[in-house]
DNA sequence: AGGTATTTTTAGGCAGGGCTAAAAACAATG
DNA sequence: CATTGTTTTTAGCCCTGCCTAAAAATACCT
C-alpha cells in the first residue's frame, strides 16, 4: 500500500510528466509546496520502492507500477468530485478540496461503486478526464480559449481546475463544460475576448481564456 | 485539527467510558490494538492538548474538547455507514471498514452534506444511533435477546457490529434493526435459543444471541 | 505488614516525512 | 577555461507514532 504522501508525489510527477520526458525535483518540489531537499529523499525512497526512475541530478519519471498508483489516485479523485456534485449537492469550485483527501481512503471497493453510481462517467465536472479502470487516461485534444480568433464557434470542454474563484467566476458566465461558444472580439493589446455564450455577451480577460479549453466547431470569419 | 490517530484514541476511550468512570491505560491499549507504553506516551500528549485528563496511574477520562470530537468522529462514521448501503450499494457487513477510513477526511461540510442526503438520520444500519450535529447521543435503551424468555415478543434494535461474519449471519436469518421476533424455545443446557422471525423458525446460538439487542413488547407465558 | 504479581511508566530506538543551511554538481558566460 | 550562478544533494535536526525491555507504582494475598 503507498502512503498518502507517495500518492501525491506520484500524482504530481504524472501531471508534471505531461510534455516534459524528465521531472526535475525543483518542479516538483514546487508543485507539492515543499522544500527542495524533502523531495530529493523521498525520491529515493520512491525510487527503491521501485515507483519512479530516479538518477541524482537527472530528475524522475514514474515506473509502470508508480504510473498504476498516480493514474488510480486521479481515477479516484474524479470520481469522487463528480460523485460529490452529483450525488452530494456539491458546486464544482468546492470539490477539489474534499477530492484531495477522500482519494486516498478509497478501497477498490469503493472505486467500484462510485463508478457504477455515475454510471462510469468519462469526465469530471471541470471536463477533465476520468481514467478507465484500467488505467487508460482519455487525452483530449482541446485547445485554449485564448487562442482563438473572432468568429469562431467552439464547445467547451474542460475549464481548468486552478483556483475556486475562477471556477465561480466561470459559472457565473455559463462558462461550463458541453456549453456552445462564439468569439466575437478580441482585444489585441490585453489578449482579452468578448464572447457569445448561453445567449449572452460577456467579457473575459486572457488570463480567465487561458484557462478554457475548447473544441473548435467552425471557423467564421468575423 | 486532531489526527488521524488522536480521533481513534479519543473514539475508543468513548466507547470504553460507558459505565467505567475511568478508562485504563491497558484496556484502551487493548481496545487499540497498540503497546501500553505507546498509549502511556499518545495519553501524555493528549492531555497537553486538553483533549483527556490524565493522572499516570490513574487511568483517562475525556474532557468536553476531547468528547466532542470523539462524538464528531463516531457521528461521521456512522453517516457514512448508512450513506455506503443506501447510496452505494453495500451490505452492512462491508462497511465497518470503510467508515473506519472516511470519518477521518471528512470535513464538516462533507458530514452535512451526507446528513442531508440521508434526512438527518437517527440510526446507522446497525441499529447504533447517529448522534446528532450538535453532539447529542441517543441512548437506546435495550437488553440482549440473549436474556429474553420464551413467550417474550420484541422488537430488533441493534445487532452489534463485532464482526462481519456475524452480520452476514444475521442478515441470513432476517435478523435486522426494526424486525419482529419472539422466543419460542430456549435451551438452558447452552442458552441458544428458538426464534420466529420473518416468518420462519431459526436456531441462534448464545454468541450471537447476546449481540443481538432487542425492545421487549410483550411477555406471553410460553 | 511484607513479598509477590500485575499494571503502568520510563528509556532508548526506529521509520516516515518534513525543514534549514552548507556543500557539491551542473550550467553558462566573459 | 575559469569564474559566477543555479540546481540539487548531503548533513544534521525535528516531530509524530509506534516498539521492546527495564524500572517503578500499585494491588493483592497470606
Amino acid at each position: 500500500m503507498p502512503t498518502i504522501s507517495a500518492e501525491d508525489y506520484l500524482k504530481h510527477i504524472l501531471k508534471l510528466q505531461e510534455g516534459e520526458e524528465r521531472v526535475s525535483t525543483s518542479a516538483l518540489a514546487t508543485s507539492l509546496s515543499l522544500a527542495d531537499a524533502s523531495v530529493t529523499e523521498m525520491l529515493k525512497k520512491l525510487a527503491a520502492r521501485g515507483l519512479v526512475r530516479y538518477q541524482p541530478y537527472q530528475g524522475v519519471t514514474l515506473t509502470e507500477k508508480g504510473r498504476g498508483i498516480a493514474v488510480r489516485t486521479l481515477r479516484r479523485h474524479r470520481l469522487w468530485e463528480l460523485f460529490l456534485v452529483r450525488h452530494l449537492g456539491y458546486s464544482w469550485d468546492q470539490i477539489h478540496e474534499e477530492a484531495e483527501r477522500l482519494e486516498h481512503v478509497t478501497s477498490e471497493a469503493l472505486e467500484t461503486a462510485l463508478d457504477r453510481a455515475l454510471g462510469s462517467p468519462q469526465f469530471d465536472p471541470h471536463g477533465d478526464p476520468i481514467p478507465s479502470a484500467e488505467g487508460r487516461v482519455h487525452g483530449g485534444a482541446s485547445s485554449a480559449l485564448a487562442a482563438l480568433r473572432p468568429g469562431a464557434v467552439a464547445k467547451i470542454r474542460r475549464v481548468a481546475d486552478v483556483d475556486p474563484e475562477l471556477l465561480r467566476h466561470a459559472d457565473r458566465l455559463g462558462i461550463v463544460p458541453e456549453a456552445s461558444l462564439e468569439v466575437r472580439e478580441r482585444l489585441d493589446f490585453d489578449g482579452s475576448l468578448r464572447v457569445r455564450v448561453a445567449g449572452g455577451d460577456r467579457f473575459l480577460s486572457a488570463e480567465v481564456a487561458r484557462h478554457i479549453f475548447v473544441e473548435l466547431v467552425e471557423e467564421r470569419s468575423g
